[in-house]
RNA sequence: GGGCCUGUAGCUCAGUUUUGGUUAGAGCGUUCGACUGAUAAUCGAGAGGUCGGAAGUUCGAGUCUUCCCAGGCCCA
């Protein structure tokens, strides 16, 4: 019976387990943090250190959150985490835009569209604040349990009155600046509720209209030219044809539109002369039951400066060039009137044509039409088509179905006309062309973000900031009643209405008395429009870092989905210079979107969604942090089974490897290190390899390529560790004397990889992390916490007998040691590599090497023995070993049976149990 | 339809710019083997790629050019 010699090995000891049971200890950690109140205590540790300020992008207070809101949180919170740990103030101040139109659709949706909480404005405004703030709670509580540090305590919302008022102050800043202006814009207009409708509140539903031809006369001042362009003199009139469904909208006929890129062709019908698109001519001969001869045809962009006269009233009418004109349906000349038609009012403004309102701002013809006047816009339509056919210009007329915009409350169709609205203009104080000179300033990345918000930047219009909402901060414009100017007070005005805001919220815009602010009250009101939400966003910059980090703070870092180019880099940038003339941030950094293993959006119709809340049930937070920092966020992140699977599997690996190394410093301490230049060679390799990981890996971080920093300490614990060092050293570890330098040596570079390796992850895997620090003595006597900890500061290297590209040559050398011990294996002549012993014929560049690791090589091929002789070329031989197994180290020595008290050992091992112990020097 | 971006082993990524140059690399998974002192772990070895497709430039293309296909973001 042998003696029970395993009771004389230093084996591995550790309460970190090796099943992580991560849905069960996240939790039990995130209430750590919130105990001990980590952020605060991070908080109090860097107030003096430099300031990193990534700012927060706020989501939208809405619903749960979804796998890309956790992309971009756990990025920032990799960034923050990696910054803190570099030594910087890296605070994270999270913030949930609140106001517009989604919160107001679902309170609508809650309490009825016609309920009288939702039609009272002050009513409707208390729901959508506390509607808003339950979905923040919400969120709040699913991004703190992805493991993301941040001040939720003080986190910013655009819902609170002092953020209110703060919008209020940039609204009056742009003012003061010079940059906003009154316009107008054709909106749906619902003309029985007397408001205007959002795109969410209008509802499609199948209506039938009058569609017309109209024939628009070609003014005589053209008429030449466009009978030279046709090459066709014989005739006295020519007449541009259009097709419209909204007959009430001629007498704000402006324009006629055709496609450069079109053919039109003159046609004769009935002795009368019309033009067309030459692709039409069998869909109108059809429409209009007639013959005609097509005399000559030409391309549109030939047809410039040309004028048409209204068909009923004494006012031209213009020939435009536009793209949108297509060749569906009607003649390829578009009726263009800019009040009543988005694609009309831009090309027109484009085009500087001035609008025609033929309506009052209540949808109603005004008086200048008598035929029509006081008519609701849609009353008109008979009246109209009269009026043409006794002018001659009515072609056709023909009832036509359509799907047409309805008011989603009352089911009438709406009409699309223009109001007046308030733009940040663009050009009127150069903020376009100082906005396209100041992103040259910063760093985008990836870089291609430059090219994408500077060609969205060159052809965007004036910002259009009204709304006609009811939960949103107002515009508080004061103007004259009758003449819609802008109060001479207006600039000193904005500050007062900014702290009646600050104390009492949005309402406190409605039921203010103007009486109260202006002496000529009486001529003067209030505007009503409420601003768009990206301006509440737009404004962070001054509403948030500015007020907490100083006026003059810029951002270091954005960091948001790529879609943000428009959005949110866009709005901020654009307040930014049009209140300091300075850009907002230094760096903007950019993500992809999710999508699934087929590389499709995900979608709930597709049911392709990963949701966020399954996988830090199923899996663990940490799990759902890998995965983000494994996958390169810059092009589109690709989520699916299989893809976590495979990111579990990758963590068991860097797990395992903590464990190993905190089994075995379970006696490992301070006293215990040995010092560098006394320690093993191999011991030193390693250290001096955790030193370059450390560097790489924070330089990875630093570029903000984790999945390269992931990659790298993943392959690391693969390559340099499990399947070298570890495995080498095990032998040491468990056999030599518990306290011996040999043992204690390779301890103190465990500790060392330990202490690196824990920092290293533990912005990506904080839970782990914090676990390994919180099992750990050697970790958590430095700090409370890994958060609390920086990284390590080495200092330069002393000099080692082996160097590493030497040790390089020795692992290539190992290398092919283990595929000749392979080939023994599949004879069947040996099973494991300690049956084996190694006979090398090395060159003499290989054996000076070599002989360098003595009488310990056979150590490093973790075989029983190996030899080592002069060749004229490099040759490995492995033979079986007929010495017996010592049954406590394994290895097979012919000292075995030599000793009467101990038969079943080698004299190593009775050397490591009775007397003083081995000496190591390599290996 | 337009602007920008992505496409390399079953999966995640290197390699593409500065410099076009031997048999295109890594890890995971998979297969086979070993160990049973990291054990639902660990160690060793193997298989696996017409680099999205086509054409072109070149002595030579994953890398440069053009077109096409699939997909993403933002617009229309």
């Amino acid at each position: 019976m042998t003696v029970n010699y395993r009771d004389t090995l230093n084996l591995p000891d550790t309460d970190f387990s090796m099943k992580a049971g991560l849905p069960r200890k996240e939790p039990e950690i995130l209430d750590l943090w919130s105990k001990t109140d980590l952020y605060g205590k991070i908080r109090k540790k860097y107030e003096n250190k430099e300031l990193f300020l990534l700012h927060d992008g706020p989501p939208y207070a809405n619903g749960d959150i979804h796998l890309g809101h956790s992309v971009n949180k756990i990025l920032k919170d990799i960034t923050i985490k990696f910054k803190t740990l570099q030594g910087f103030n890296a605070p994270y101040v999270p913030g949930w835009d609140c106001h517009g139109l989604p919160i107001e659709l679902n309170v609508e949706k809650k309490h009825g569209k016609n309920s009288e909480l939702v039609k009272n404005k002050e009513s409707f405004q208390k729901a959508c604040k506390e509607y808003a703030e339950s979905q923040i709670n919400n969120q709040l509580n699913d991004f703190k349990r992805l493991g993301v540090f941040g001040d939720w305590e003080n986190s910013y919302k655009s819902l609170d009155p002092k953020f209110e008022a703060d919008i209020v102050r940039s609204l009056g800043a742009i003012f003061r600046e010079g940059h906003l202006e009154k316009g107008e814009k054709p909106v749906h207009w619902c003309q029985e509720s007397g408001s205007s409708l959002a795109e969410a509140e209008v509802e499609y539903i199948d209506k039938t209209s009058k569609a017309i031809d109209v024939s628009f006369k070609v003014d005589d001042s053209s008429l030449e030219k466009v009978k030279d362009l046709f090459s066709f003199k014989d005739l006295d009139e020519i007449f541009f044809v259009i097709w419209t469904t909204t007959p009430w909208t001629i007498p704000s006929n402006v324009a006629v539109c055709i496609n450069p890129e079109f053919e039109y062709s003159l046609i004769s019908m009935q002795n009368k002369f019309y033009v067309i698109a030459f692709e039409m001519i069998d869909q109108c001969s059809k429409r209009w039951k007639q013959k005609f001869d097509v005399i000559s045809t030409i391309k549109g962009n030939k047809l410039i400066d040309i004028d048409l006269i209204h068909p009923f009233l004494k006012r031209k009418s213009v020939l435009l060039h536009a793209d949108h004109v297509t060749t569906e349906t009607g003649t390829g000349c578009v009726h263009t009137a800019p009040a009543h038609g988005m694609d009309d009012y831009l090309i027109c403004k484009k085009n500087n044509i001035e609008t025609i309102h033929s309506l009052n701002n209540k949808g109603f013809f005004k008086d200048e039409l008598d035929f029509i006047a006081g008519l609701p816009a849609m009353k008109a339509d008979p009246l109209i088509v009269e009026k043409l056919q006794e002018h001659n210009a009515l072609i056709n007329i023909e009832d036509y179905h359509h799907s047409y915009p309805h008011c989603w409350r009352r089911k009438t169709p709406l009409i699309f006309t223009s109001t007046p609205q308030w733009f940040i203009s663009m050009d009127k104080n150069n903020l376009n062309k100082d906005a396209l000179e100041l992103i040259k300033s910063v760093n985008w990345e990836p870089s291609w973000g430059l090219q994408r918000i500077e060609s969205m930047l060159t052809d965007r219009p004036d910002w259009c900031i009204s709304r006609q909402r009811n939960w949103g901060v107002p515009i508080t414009l004061v103007v004259h009643k009758d003449t819609g100017e802008i109060h001479p007070d207006q600039d000193s005005l904005f500050e007062k209405f900014a702290r009646i805001i600050e104390k009492d919220g949005i309402s406190a815009w409605d039921t203010l008395d103007l009486k109260d602010y202006i002496d000529d009250h009486e001529d003067y009101i209030k505007t009503s429009d409420s601003l768009d939400v990206w301006f509440d966003s737009g404004v962070t910059h001054f509403a948030v870092s500015a007020k907490r980090f100083g006026a003059n703070v810029v951002a270091d870092l954005y960091l948001e989905g790529s879609d943000q180019h428009r959005g949110w880099f866009q709005s901020s940038l654009l307040t930014s210079i049009a209140m300091n003339k300075s850009v907002p941030y230094k760096t903007v950094l950019t993500h992809g979107f999710v999508v699934d293993e087929k590389g499709r959006k995900q979608s709930k119709s597709l049911g392709n969604v990963v949701s966020p809340q399954k996988v830090w049930d199923s899996l663990g937070a940490d799990i759902l942090r890998l995965w983000v920092a494994s996958t390169d966020f810059r092009s589109e992140m690709v989520a699916s089974d299989e893809i976590l699977k495979r990111t579990s599997d990758q963590y068991r690996r860097i797990r395992n490897t903590f464990r190993f190394i905190l089994g075995n410093l379970s006696d490992f301490s301070d006293k215990d290190k040995i010092m560098f230049e006394d320690q093993v060679e191999l011991d030193k390799w390693i250290i001096n390899e955790i030193k370059t990981l450390q560097k790489e890996v924070i330089s990875l971080y630093e570029s903000f390529s984790y999945h390269k920093a992931i990659q790298k300490i993943h392959n690391f614990c693969v390559n340099e560790l499990g399947g070298v060092y570890l495995d080498i050293i095990k032998d040491r570890l468990y056999t030599c004397k518990n306290d011996s330098l040999a043992r204690r040596s390779c301890q103190t570079s465990l500790d060392c990889i330990l202490n690196v390796l824990v920092r290293l992850i533990s912005p990506i895997l904080s839970y782990t992390a914090e676990e390994i620090w919180q099992t750990s003595d050697r970790l958590n006597s430095q700090q409370d916490s890994v958060f609390l900890s920086n990284f390590e500061n080495f200092e330069e290297d002393s000099k080692s007998n082996i160097n590493q590209s030497e040790w390089k040559r020795i692992f290539e050398i190992k290398d092919a040691v283990n595929q000749t011990i392979e080939e023994m294996r599949n004879e069947n002549t040996i099973k494991g590599s300690l049956d084996s012993i190694v006979d090398i014929k090395a060159t003499p560049d290989d054996m000076s090497i070599l002989k360098k690791l003595g009488e310990e090589l056979h150590f490093l091929f973790i075989s029983s023995e190996a030899n080592l002789s002069k060749g004229k070329s490099f040759k490995i031989k492995v033979n079986p070993s007929n010495n017996t197994k010592c049954v406590r180290c394994w290895h097979r020595c012919s000292s075995v049976g030599s000793n009467k008290e101990h038969p079943e050992l080698c004299n190593r091992c009775i050397d490591n149990i009775e007397n003083d112990g081995e000496q190591r020097k390599s290996v």
